[in-house]
Parts: C-alpha cells; sequence; structure tokens
DNA sequence: TGTACATCAGTGAACGCGCGTTCACTGATGTAC
DNA sequence: TGTACATCAGTGAACGCGCGTTCACTGATGTAC
C-alpha cells in the first residue's frame, strides 16, 4: 500500500517544508542575519547536524526563503490582477498595487529579506532571478495590454521634458523590447518610475521612514497608487469598459481598498 | 602649553573618530550585521574591552553611525541644493536629487544600513530624527520655495483623478503644515510620492533588482528626476530665471549630471 | 613651582554564549531477485 | 512471499571559531592647593 518511491519522498517534502516555516518564524523575529540553522533544528526537536540531509549550507536555505517570497508576492500579486476584468487597466493596477503592499505588510521581515539590504556575503544564484520577475511582469503586462487596447492617455501635450537623451532613449527601447513591446518609450520610462516608487513607498512605510511624518501611510498609499496610475496614462480609476464584468469577482484581499 | 583640558579631550574625540571610521571600513565589507567591536578594536591594536571607554555599547556605535549617515546625506544634499541659484527650482530639484544618488553610489552600506532593512533589535533613539530629517526637507523646501515663487506649474486641468478622500485630506493637510505651508494639498501628496520615488529607484539599482532589466541605471535615473519633477509641478529642466546666474556656482559633485 | 589626589585610558583575563559544518555511526525504509 | 543488499534519515560528539560585555588592575594625565 506504501505508494512505493512516494512515501519517503513525500515525507521528505513535508519535513523541507516545515524547516521553511519555522525559519520564516525566526526570520520574524531575529530578521535575516539572526537566522541560525541550529535554532531551526532545536525548534523542531531534531540534532543540529540533521538540517543537513535537507540544505547543503545555510545559504542554500537562504536562497529557498528568498526564491518562495519572490514567488508568494508574485503570486499575490498575479491573483490581484487576475481577478480584475481584463480591460479595467486602472483597477488591475490597484489591484496588483494594494495586494503587494499587503503581502508586504503581511510578510514585513521576507519582504525585508527580497526588497531591502542585501544579506552581507550572500549571493543570489540563477534560482532566483525567475521567481523575481513575477511581481514586474505583472505591472508590466497591465500597462502593456492598456497599451494594446489603446487605453493609455496620451502624453499631456504641455509637457516641460525636453526629448530623451541617447542614452536613456538606447534604455528605454531595450526596455520596451523586453517587458512591454508595442508601449511608448517615454511611458516605458514612466512605468519604470512608478514600479520604483511602488516599492519606495512600501520600504519606506515598512522600514519606518515615515514616522513623524505620516500618520496614515495607507491612505497616502492608496492615493500615490492613483496618482502614479494616471502618470503612467492608465485610466484611473477604473472606468466601466464592459458593462456587467466590472463590480464583482473574486479579488479576496481588497477589503475597502476600492472605497479611495 | 598642553591646552589644559582640551588635550585629552582632543585625542579622546580623535579616538571615536578612528573607531567609526574602521567601523565604516568594516560596514562595506561584511555589512551591518557583521560589524564586530572586537575586529574593530583589533584593527585598531587595542584590547577589545578598550574600546568601551569610547561607546557603551554595539548599538550606541550603531547609532553613531546611522546619525553619521543621516547627516552625511543630508548635508550632500544641502551643499548640492545651495550650489544652485534660489528660484530655479528644476535645478535645485535636479541636483539634489543626483547629489544623493551620488552619496548612495559612494557609501552603499552606510546607505543600506540607514534606508535598508532595519536592523533586527535595534531600535533607533532619538538622537536620529533630527539627522534623519535634513535631506526630506532640502526636497520639501524645493517644492515649498517654488510654490511661494509661484513656480509650480498649475494642475493638468484634464487630470482623471477623484478629488481626495477624506482620510488622505487629512493626512495631506498636517503634511502641508508640517513640511510645506503654502502648498497645495495634493501637490503635497505629489512630492510625497516624488519622494519615495527616488528613494526607490535608487535602492533598486543599489541591491540589485535592475539587474537584467536595466543596463544603464544612471540614465534612467535622469530621466524619471526630470518626469518626477514635472510630476510635482516643479519647471524641469531648469529655465534662465535670473539672467547670469545660472550657469555656474559651486556644485562640485556634478560631473556630467546637468547634460540630460 | 611642587606636591597630593582624582580622573581617566587602556589592559588582559575571564564568563558564557552561539554558531556552521564535518564525521563516523545506527537503524529504519525501500529495492531487486 | 521472503531474503540480501543498498539507500537514506537522523544522531551525537567534536572542531574551531567569534562574539559582547564585565571586572579588577596599572599607569599616565590632568586638577587643586
Amino acid at each position: 500500500m506504501p505508494t512505493t518511491t512516494g512515501l519517503r519522498a513525500r515525507v521528505r517534502a513535508e519535513l523541507i517544508v516545515e524547516i521553511k516555516e519555522e525559519a520564516r518564524r525566526q526570520l520574524s523575529v531575529e530578521g535575516a542575519p539572526g537566522l541560525s540553522l541550529r535554532a531551526i533544528t532545536r525548534a523542531l526537536g531534531m540534532a543540529s547536524s540533521g538540517i543537513y540531509r535537507y540544505f547543503k549550507s545555510r545559504d542554500e536555505l537562504l536562497t529557498a526563503l528568498i526564491v518562495d517570497g519572490y514567488d508568494s508576492i508574485g503570486q499575490a500579486a498575479e491573483v490581484a490582477d487576475g481577478g480584475c476584468p481584463r480591460n479595467d487597466f486602472g483597477a488591475r493596477w490597484q489591484a496588483a498595487s494594494y495586494s503587494i503592499r499587503d503581502w508586504a505588510g503581511a510578510h514585513p521581515h521576507e519582504y525585508a529579506l527580497v526588497y531591502g539590504s542585501p544579506v552581507p556575503g550572500y549571493r543570489a544564484p540563477r534560482d532566483t532571478i525567475g521567481p523575481a520577475s513575477r511581481v514586474t511582469s505583472v505591472l508590466a503586462a497591465i500597462v502593456h495590454d492598456a497599451s494594446l487596447a489603446g487605453a493609455l492617455s496620451a502624453r499631456q501635450g504641455q509637457s516641460p521634458l525636453p526629448p530623451l537623451s541617447r542614452e536613456v532613449a538606447i534604455e528605454a527601447r531595450r526596455l520596451v523590447e523586453l517587458a512591454f513591446p508595442d508601449v511608448a518609450e517615454d511611458t516605458a520610462l514612466r512605468a519604470v518610475a512608478a514600479w520604483t516608487q511602488l516599492f519606495g513607498i512600501i520600504s519606506f512605510e515598512l522600514f519606518g521612514h515615515f514616522h513623524g511624518v505620516i500618520g496614515d501611510p495607507g491612505s497616502v498609499f492608496d492615493r500615490t497608487v492613483l496618482e502614479m496610475g494616471a502618470f503612467v496614462g492608465l485610466p484611473v480609476p477604473y472606468t466601466q469598459v464592459t458593462p456587467g464584468t466590472t463590480a464583482t469577482d473574486e479579488h479576496d484581499e481588497g477589503e475597502d481598498w476600492y472605497l479611495i
């Protein structure tokens, strides 16, 4: 009856999960530098050497946690985005942004592990770059889809900005090809600005730089999401595009988010 | 001839400086979590217990480094801003932004110490909040001055954004009173967005999130500074306001920065 | 100007701790015939 | 279905290391009269 090769493998997989759960628990107390293999094995009631059957080194465990973190926040964004009508680009932008902030608030130490200071002495292996790009892809896809649908508002004509410099034009072309063909170059650059703003404001809130400056970070966040969405050219707040599909849909994490 | 009370005090002050210098050197190798009092004393050729004559604990040394970091980046921004004609608000915005990025690039581990993940177990004392606000004050003052001079471009009329929510309006009023009276509330909120974008993009570049996405972060940074300046309503690139004082002035750190 | 005393810098030994990783091992679980 | 062997999980002791902090101390530098 034992599923032959499966049993041992399944028990093994479960212990790997338990180790990572315990590691995340410790992460939320001590932060990444305080993560201790011995403390993990102690909590799980096993010998300190036992963990080496599952992770070859502390760095390998760290890598697993980082990959999980990227995957987790990426999935949150994908789910939030996926819960919106495809052609309501403003709603998708808001939902994705909120889901990222929510995830960060719910997993502050994982967020710090992934978007905070690099862990000294740790060199991220290739395995992390795929998961790392999931969130970015969600945001880029929203802008891209809006562009394809012709829903991006044209650049305000009275822009005081000079044309792109040679260097940044090259960079913008690469960026457009990489992430969103069919998007204008200066829109792509504004999307980069919005992307970095999103993580900038979340980091500032989480890392304590709003103390004494901003009392209610949530409301300010909500507003900057709107502002930056409009800055990129997205129609925010979302407009009724296909009547009938706008209101509901299962985006579980948006409590009173939409009541701006 | 010895300056009575002064001699011992001066030697003491010098050793404090040396300790902090050595600490910063180690910071740039191991990062904040790896900072070791014993390693510092070893490098300075003194007994490990000797350092306690100068810092009561590791935390106190960390605090000193953080305060120094804030002061250093704050001063860089002040100098850069101060090197521009007072009423060339676009130039001031650019100069301040560039100086912050320059400082971060020159002191990446101090930047991470101050703007990266909080050091676990470390609780910032009151001494840090004054120095921490210097950079912010420079940026806010530019927007404030521009507003007083009537140089902020009016909000683009066709804005698709709804009026401020009740919560964010309260927050915006507090913000305006705190940092820039005489600035419109939605401008203040956009200034917050620009402020967080500035540090967001610097952190992303420094912490490696541009790998594989952006090859030339400098040019993209330059452009987003322009974009976000315009977003706030500042006249960028800077216009000749008082003919004769535009070109020169001593902003030492702006190599080819202005050649956008 | 010289003596008596207080202050302070710096030492060296010790306390008590935790860490990552290796290694030879014991049993239990699976596999092949 | 039963036996022989290989694989793997988990143990416990040990290596070698570094850390922050305390404490009683020795001298040198300053201060007061």
